[in-house]
DNA sequence: GCTGAAAAGTCCTATAT
DNA sequence: ATATAGGACTTTTCAGC
């Protein structure tokens, strides 16, 4: 599927703003509305859009401490360590990577003694390396063009 | 601000799907329209909702190696690297971390070459860790209650 | 804080170019 | 492949509980 200039604006309006009108869309893009609507609709259908979700602050709801914990799973544990963590409620992502630590997860906290029990939680499976989000500088771009 | 049961439930469907209709919501959560749209002002004015947006499949739009990379920045290069980070098209995420390795970023690029190309780039700031994303396990868990 | 109905606005479908 | 227009649906507003 071809991605024009057109199609790439509004991947890059959806990706700001996932609740815009097609109206305001299509006035951006110099088309009508039903026009919009196709080409989102094909861009649904060929998977390049995959969902359109919001954002919450995990910190506004009490859990203002963000973390990447990365694990060097224990011989044998890869499996129920992938069944358990999916189960675990503080975990937002967690990927297979390649390298020595071969998990890197990403969670959100209440506090130090919560992250001191999550780690406890998950130090069964192999050894852990936690480390506290200090600052985000970017978190999300939207990609607007090609690269 | 309170976050009731039904609050909760709502900021779930959002999660899931950003556009769906308030009378769906509504009838899910068992209120009329107007008060779930007064419901969601009310957490968006209150910085719960922060913003909703459309999720793109890079590998569909010709990125399929996701990376993560970390930084150990050398001495002084810290404010540079800062504001060049944000100009780097491939990169999605970068976050300031405890610990040594005090740079975490996220980015796509299209293929081993291009990698290589991006390490390049971001070498002259410090000394970097580089891993492929082999497969995601949890990607953008929806919180849907409290923990 | 919630409802219900009416007004305003948005989206969809059919038709036309 | 895009535009226009009418009808259908959704969201917003507002009076009343």
């Amino acid at each position: 599927m071809k991605i024009d200039e057109i199609n790439w604006t509004i991947l890059s309006m959806l990706q700001k703003n996932a609740r815009i009108p097609l109206k305001d869309l299509a006035k951006e893009v110099g088309l009508s509305s039903p026009t919009v609507a196709e080409r989102i609709q094909k861009m649904e259908d060929a998977g390049i859009i995959e969902s359109y979700h919001t954002k919450v602050s995990l910190d506004k709801l009490g859990y203002p401490l963000g973390v990447y914990i990365t694990i060097k799973i224990r011989f044998g544990q890869t499996e129920r360590f992938q069944e358990f963590i999916k189960t675990v409620p503080e975990i937002s992502e967690c990927h297979k990577l390649t390298g020595r630590d071969c998990m890197l997860m990403r969670g959100v906290v209440k506090d130090p003694k919560h992250l001191e029990d999550l780690n406890a939680r998950l130090a069964v499976y192999g050894e852990l390396t936690t480390s506290l989000i200090l600052n985000s500088i970017i978190s999300d771009k939207i990609y607007d063009k090609p690269f």
